[in-house]
DNA sequence: ATTAATTTTTAGATTAATCTAAAAATTAAT
DNA sequence: ATTAATTTTTAGATTAATCTAAAAATTAAT
């Protein structure tokens, strides 16, 4: 079972997720302390007791990498603290340099079952307000930013990041055909005379599209997952 | 200015302030210690912390009892907590027994802002989803359930709580007319024929209320303040 | 009105998170 | 390749929140 961070190892993990450069590369004990408003003692304690964890690597002297373990939550909290920005700006009106702090707060709630279903509420956006990424419920970024199915042309591929507009019908149909965020899709062939797409999936299956129906699915050209 | 309090503390002032029966009676040791699955040791040392702060007045031996300060904190995260449950199950579709663990996270994020554009956005209800009173935001509890404006006879009284359905021009009108929540008012006349409203305001102005308007005002009794 | 039972407090420890000052290790500079 | 500068760690303290065990005070019972 995955143990539930306290506040302060939460900010600590997002912190080291966010300085550094590439998932491999270290964090170095003063540029955390920097970044946590806290001094380099607190941290090369602190960063002890991640490592005990397992939440960390951690060579004395060599800085600090994140375990996939490590990943996993930050990413988790970066999700959180994204979708809630959402929330603020496009439910509640903030403005989007009012709503980071807000959102430092709420990042911390713990409940998978609510972040999901805000997901869900919020119509599943792929950017925050600030246009970062949003990462999904399986850890992984959109790089680059997404486009209509419609605008696809043949043998182009990508993968399924969210629709345009929700509208319940529409997400029942797409229920009914299977098709739900993250799967990969590639266009076989657009039809000259209405656009209609046939598509391949992921299982080879292939499907049929109208224009109508292209039109409202986003998709992007790749995710990536930093676990 | 006022001092933001830490998560144990909040819990401790909510805690006193849920047990207590009357705003005077106070509040033994062991019932917090139990309500706070903890132990009285523990009570007895956060207590003093408390009473040093202001928060409540405590007597060695004989409980302890609210101050004003307490009990506006404690008002603010029932508020608070009673908004989150609202938004919970009627946005994202929670049922109302699998709200509470997760408000008592979501009353502790701190930001009045939030929590008044959080009031607005689910349409300043008065209830939680389990039937509890929400305190406004100046911490006055509702007595008693409300009624529509039109169920009133001439001569009655009582106070605006809210409307019935959130309609734009509706509430763009009210606020032309200078209704607010809050507001006291008296019925003065109903027009039998056309079921329209002559209405007193606290500052002994009348106002002219359609059938059609006086249908969407909520109005309750009375309004109790803790404080 | 004493004694017994219960409740509350005090004393002394523990853990997480933090700090300052000093020591140790690493990195940069001549 | 030493020395100087910088970074990191260790040592020793502090505060909030918690605990157990024992002492003290209050309340209930005869």
């Amino acid at each position: 079972m995955e143990k539930s961070l306290s506040l302060t190892e939460e900010n600590y993990i997002k912190a080291i997720f966010q300085i550094r450069r590439t998932p491999e590369s270290n964090v170095s004990t003063n540029s955390l302390a920097n970044s946590l408003q806290t001094k380099p003692a607190t941290v090369s304690d602190m960063i002890k007791r991640l490592s005990h964890k397992k939440l960390i690597f951690y060579e004395k002297y060599k800085g600090v990498t994140l375990s996939a373990a490590g990943s996993k939550q930050a990413i988790k909290i970066i999700r959180k603290h994204r979708l809630w920005e959402v929330f603020l700006v496009n439910h509640l009106n903030f403005k989007w340099d009012q709503v980071h702090e807000i959102a430092e707060q709420l990042e911390h709630i713990k409940s998978s079952e609510l972040i999901n279903r805000l997901d869900d509420f919020l119509g599943n956006p792929t950017t925050d307000p600030h246009g970062d990424p949003i990462p999904n419920a399986n850890g992984q970024f959109q790089l680059g930013p997404s486009k209509l199915l419609s605008e696809m042309t043949s043998n182009e591929n990508g993968i399924i990041v969210g629709v345009k507009n929700e509208n319940s019908l529409l997400l029942q149909h797409l229920d009914k055909l299977n098709i739900h965020l993250g799967l990969n899709i590639k266009v076989k062939e657009v039809n000259d005379f209405d656009q209609s797409m046939q598509i391949k999936l992921a299982d080879s299956s292939t499907l049929f599209l109208s224009e109508k129906i292209a039109s409202q699915i986003l998709i992007a050209k790749k995710l990536r997952s930093y676990l």
